[in-house]
DNA sequence: ATAGATATACTCACTCAGTGAGTATATCTA
DNA sequence: TAGATATACTCACTGAGTGAGTATATCTAT
């Protein structure tokens, strides 16, 4: 009955909010704000799918939270990454996202969000290995486009823009890492 | 308790299933074929997820389905439109997509097919409507790119991205028309 | 002065996307 | 003759994402 793929997918805020948790611990509200301060373009996420997810951290032991009473306002919880929620956070950190659009122009940003947080250089090293997996990605759809069937228009079409995607996040890239340079 | 948004959603192969039974009324089995044969570049969708989609689609009312004894195999359920789901595919088809990646990717795509399948005249058109839309989509996001200061780094990095794929999906859009013309 | 908007802080119940395993039979292939 | 593949579908699950609801405090404009 348990999923294959507990692999609750990188394209949920999940790792934003590990991320936000790893630099500062807070109740919920304070982590969703700080979401949509700093990363309002890159995640659409309400206040309710935050603690949702804030919930499902906790039950699975990544993250853990205690009430803390306030005397005006309702009792809030406070949490915190633990050991474990560290780690995954830091796996995730250093694992290149897949060359989809979404996954760059979403897990990406936030990755180097918080690397360039943590140290500048390493900001730098995901942009170059994020750039060599998306050249090769370039490359599979490339070929793949080469495979089909001009009579298959709408196939074709599809790769078609994917490949001009990829190009254009590759050049993206380069202008990411003269961003991060200057920043 | 209803839901304000029934905005089912033009991201789910719906459309592309009312679609299908437009052309020619068959069974799950047979639909997810003929998906997964001519878009399969397009949506990715699982035999079972076509099943869902058929089965919330006769709840609806969109469609209709009988079952049909077989000799040997068993029994299948034949799906065919009825009225309330042909003006729903007719509305869908005459409706712009919205400017994101994926709907133009997924959704556009999807809509140029049955487009062309049934006038290539309405194609072209749809194809003229979608770069004025993308147009306009492109402008707003110039000016959101502008309006976001330089020390907001990932917000801009974002939006910039989002800016480079509006123009991608332009010059795609005209290679695409170039496409249909000549098909 | 006070009414209404906005901010703080969270819960609950829902719909829809998408998957994997399971059921059952027929036919093709090595 | 055993195993892969095709036909044809069901079921139960996790996860994404939303909207409404609850309750209190503070700010704002008339």
């Amino acid at each position: 009955m348990a999923s294959k793929t507990p692999h609750i997918g990188p394209l949920s805020p999940e790792f934003a909010l590990l991320g936000l948790l790893s630099q500062k611990s807070a109740h919920g509200y304070e982590l969703h704000q700080r979401l949509v301060t700093d990363l309002r373009q890159v995640w659409h996420v309400s206040l309710s799918q935050t603690y949702n997810i804030l919930n499902r951290l906790e039950e699975r032991g990544y993250i853990s939270g205690t009430f803390q009473e306030q005397e005006k306002l309702p009792a809030r919880r406070h949490f915190h990454l633990i050991p474990t929620g560290q780690q995954r956070f830091n796996q995730w950190l250093h694992t290149p996202s897949r060359c989809t659009v979404r996954a760059i122009r979403v897990e990406f940003i936030t990755r180097l969000y918080f690397a360039r947080a943590s140290s500048p250089e390493l900001a730098l090293h995901l942009i170059d290995v994020q750039v060599v997996e998306t050249s090769a990605g370039l490359e599979r759809l490339k070929t793949l486009l080469d495979e089909i069937p001009s009579e298959d228009t709408f196939n074709r079409l599809g790769v078609d823009l994917r490949v001009r995607q990829m190009a254009s996040i590759l050049e993206w890239l380069s202008y990411c890492r003269a961003t991060i340079l200057l920043s």
